[in-house]
DNA sequence: GATAATGTATGTAATATTACGTAAATTATC
DNA sequence: GATAATTTACGTAATATTACATACATTATC
């Protein structure tokens, strides 16, 4: 619709131009606007902008809204571009909707779901779990043991490089490292996993492929991410172990499902003081 | 929206259901429908339309037949399903990463940009920032924390709620508190907006629409998410937060972007040491 | 200056929304 | 366990909004 909008711009009358380069603009606001609102806004009369409809086919501006909406529901328009400096709010919140979306998707294609049946395995298996992630990894590590929690195997989470070196080199086989890192290449990481490894304990890297990390680690989830991390943080590559830690955990709920029920209904009943109604 | 329905459908009245029944066996039909022949046709009274369309979250009867306009548009390729018990991994990869994109399509279409770009400007104008959540949104709050201590602001987050009402009620007016709650109904959420407030604060509440908190809140990002926290945890809201943290912390960035260029160069240099080669 | 395009004005019909009353269901009370 | 009280669900009717049609005036364009 909107790219239909778009190519006949040249045969529209002046002030349907009007109208048709406001809907372009603003093809949300549209949306929840009446015909006198929009007309307004696009400075031209009201009935102009039902002559605008019915040049594109409508019955007439409601009938429009609804193939608009439509329209704008079906074209994602991918546009997998980099921030540039003089782009404002608007196209950042586009490129990078669009840059998680291409990225989640590449992640369904690429990712080989043996992998992560493996490290489902390796959760369901562990005696105990410990989560080691720093900077932007951190949260994503924090984040990873509120979710592991609910299975009533004990769990933890680092983001102290000091802890994580003390509590990987006590580590026992049968024992679970998740070590989270967007480059695989944090010292500490690695040598975190090096000491847990050495324990005999699992090490279940979620890293980039051929970092050493990897290497060290005795599983490897790989989340590749072409990111400019040069300029900014680690944005989109986060978003990714959170949602293959998503996946993993929804897994091992699945396995330890029946089992956990009444676990799991303790722990919602003491959330419940915790809320506000309304 | 027609999966929203069919997941909802037990929590509707009586005559509520009869419009989901109707919609779900004839969703066309109704786009082209008025309400009252909506009415007619699912054997209810008219307002009965409406309040249903209400309790789905959308303002009255035309606003639910656009958003149901662009559910129908969607890809369908996209399996909106929630996960099941019979589920294998390939199953649950394939539909979390679906509910995901669907979810950023969702957000990218729904979100007003003139909201974030206010948000940017709260963060622009702070002299003190400081980051609230608990639970999964707690470590969103600390992620928050990592990327926008590059500003050259003070930053801090915190998960304690202790703390976070000590820190609440000593802030001044300038000062921005962001407060981060999937539910909305936090009590230790809501309860650290208003002190925070009562100080003359900047409140930014990065929640769901009419909550307790957003309505304490001086500043609202709505993050809808459809979400069944029932069963599992909230996962696709979190990825949503984040996402939407991430388009103001680049705003920001771009508009503080200048002046920061020596302080970022001088953390980079201070993480170089941290890496390993190959 | 003629013609097409557009805006203004106004009315009307369609439609959605609100307000309110009633019936049913639930809860409380004895 | 029966009855009263309160809430909830729903429909009727009134009201408000919105879209659309028509007629005519005004403005651009050639």
């Amino acid at each position: 619709m909107l790219v239909e909008i778009r190519d006949k711009i040249e045969q529209f009358s002046r002030s349907e131009r009007k109208v048709a380069e406001y809907v372009l603009a603003n093809p949300k606001a549209v949306l929840s606007a009446s015909s006198a609102r929009a007309a307004e806004q696009a400075q031209v009369s009201e009935p102009t902008v039902n002559r605008f409809c019915r040049t594109l086919g409508a019955t007439g501006f409601p009938d429009f809204k609804l193939r608009l909406a439509q329209g704008m529901a079906q074209n994602p328009t991918l546009s997998v571009a980099d921030v540039h400096e003089e782009d404002g709010l608007p196209e950042i919140f586009s490129k990078l909707t669009d840059k998680a979306m291409q990225s989640i998707a590449d992640l369904k294609s690429s990712l080989d779901v043996t992998v992560l049946e493996q490290a489902v395995d390796l959760f369901v298996q562990a005696r105990q779990v410990a989560f080691f992630g720093m900077g932007a990894s951190g949260s994503v590590a924090r984040d990873a043991q509120h979710k592991f929690f609910r299975f009533n195997v004990p769990v933890v989470a680092y983001e102290d490089g000091l802890m994580q070196r003390m509590h990987a080199s006590a580590m026992h086989t049968g024992d679970l490292a998740v070590v989270i890192s967007h480059t695989g290449r944090t010292r500490a990481m690695v040598e975190a996993a090096t000491l847990a490894r050495e324990t005999g304990a699992s090490v279940l890297a979620v890293t980039r492929r051929n970092t050493p990390l990897a290497r060290v680690a005795t599983h490897t989830v790989p989340v590749e991410v072409d990111e400019n991390t040069q300029l900014y943080i680690p944005m989109v590559s986060r978003l990714m172990q959170l949602l293959v830690l998503d996946v993993i955990v929804t897994g091992v709920a699945q396995k330890r499902g029946p089992d956990l029920a009444p676990h799991l209904g303790r722990i919602k009943q003491a959330l419940d003081g915790t809320r506000l109604d309304d």
